[in-house]
DNA sequence: ATAAACTTTTTTGTCGACAATTTATTGACG
DNA sequence: CGTCAATAAATTGTCGACAAAAAAGTTTAT
């Protein structure tokens, strides 16, 4: 079971040293205290169960129980419990009172406004980044196109989409709004619940090359190009899942006979 | 001490009850226990927390002890660090690892990332409302700015701040898009925090009638002009801030000796 | 045999106690 | 008199135990 560094975590994370107001500065946190040999640690804990979920091993609409999940990673229920809130805060897990941990499933109607909403953020990140990237941040975004079109090669969907996301989120990143960026690693995440729950089965011509256009968009500082290509790369998307996006739920006998 | 219903709580909760997969849908929640006469409810102690930030009576940076807020509220401890988790989650509580947590205290860099954000987000808003508004829809917003005009009659600063950010949410609600919404309430929420960090002590002249005439825009359907006013009333009442903006940290003494 | 009522088991929610860390206070020394 | 170190107080972090609720299983009656 490797644990597979999922989505750094980069941006959002809890807490932020802020600058202290006195004369010294302390720099807390500079050395990381060794605790229990097993690791105890609610951000390791964190990581493993998002890349779970990602990466699909965790299905959407799966319960995660507690004192299971305290038993796995040798953690008390509490370190588990913390986690879970803050994967819920997240929207990826579904906390439901007196009944617990559910990897969340993203309605139809949800679906669609993730979509709105990146419409509405990404390209206007992707002509910022058009005019600031550095050779050092096109090399990595590079990077992440030359794996992800080798994990597509190898027919690895679940690598696809999470490198798909990861390349996504680390324009947000490079945009330099962190507050954004912070907004889109939800949407991001949330999206990848989203395909793996909706994506059509066959079919799958979108993205193909899409990032490797948006990446010489960048490379060549060509904004209106860049945010062009993004806005359509994110209906494609959509439009990849539509199918499925009609059939809404089938399984979902109730809402036929309100 | 009044507890006033503050920025409505509506989209963003925590529990979504969501749809039951087997046949017997239970409706949980449908009756709220009555606890302890004291009344140690989570929600109720989030939002009165929440209120006493906005409202200006617990000020940015001043520190949130556990055990005195515990008493405060007649609630345990851990109650109150569920509560501040959340606050955390939602950026208007930073918490420092082993320090305890702080009322966020949003940067320069920060507020413009925030501006940044809504400029890109709420002119949508405004032009997805404008084509939709439902005339009781109109009408509680008329009701918004009315309550604003008052309190701005009566030199309520802090009301106006409040309700000025209860509006924009309230767009943001209606326009039909919870995510967008959850997103534009954690921006609202900050820029309360800014606007009380960095409002200009005098001028102010900014958005005085400019919620009123937004709301026209919406109610005669005009989509254009709604998105035009609300990108320049955005741009207004971030230009009020500018001039603090600019100042920059004045006790921040570290990072000019950088 | 089915469905309701009851019992058992599992799972979540909450609290108080203890350990670890930070902050404040005191005292000694240059 | 101020600076540094040692001690005391305050505050946060973590855990296990118990209570409450839900789910599963069992019995009984129709």
């Amino acid at each position: 079971m490797k644990t597979r560094q999922i989505l750094q975590d980069g941006a959002g994370t809890e807490e932020r040293p802020q600058e202290n107001r006195g004369a010294k500065v302390v720099r807390l946190g500079q050395q990381r205290r060794a605790k229990a040999a097993v690791g105890a640690d609610a951000e390791a804990i964190y990581r493993r169960i998002l890349a779970a979920i990602i990466e699909h091993r965790l299905a959407p609409g799966r319960k995660l129980v507690e004192e299971r999940l305290a038993a796995v990673f040798g953690a008390s229920r509490a370190m588990i419990r913390q986690v879970l809130t803050r994967l819920s805060h997240e929207m990826v897990v579904t906390l439901v009172p007196n009944r617990g941990a559910f990897v969340a499933e993203p309605t139809v109607e949800e679906a669609r406004e993730v979509f709105e909403a990146r419409r509405l953020i990404e390209p206007a990140l992707a002509r910022k980044l058009a005019l600031s990237a550095t050779p050092a941040q096109l090399a990595r975004l590079r990077e992440l196109v030359a794996a992800e079109e080798k994990a597509r090669a190898q027919r690895d969907r679940q690598q696809v989409i999470r490198l798909s996301g990861e390349f996504h989120l680390e324009i947000a990143e490079m945009a330099g709004n962190a507050i954004l960026a912070r907004q889109m690693r939800e949407l991001t995440l949330l999206t990848c619940l989203i395909i793996i729950l909706y994506d059509s089965p066959v079919g799958r011509a979108c993205p193909e090359d899409e990032h490797r256009r948006l990446l010489e968009a960048f490379a060549q500082r060509d904004q209106d190009t860049a945010a062009a290509l993004m806005l359509h790369h994110l209906d494609h998307v959509e439009q990849s899942l539509d199918i499925s996006l009609a059939a809404q739920d089938d399984d979902d006998l109730e809402r036929i006979f309100s």
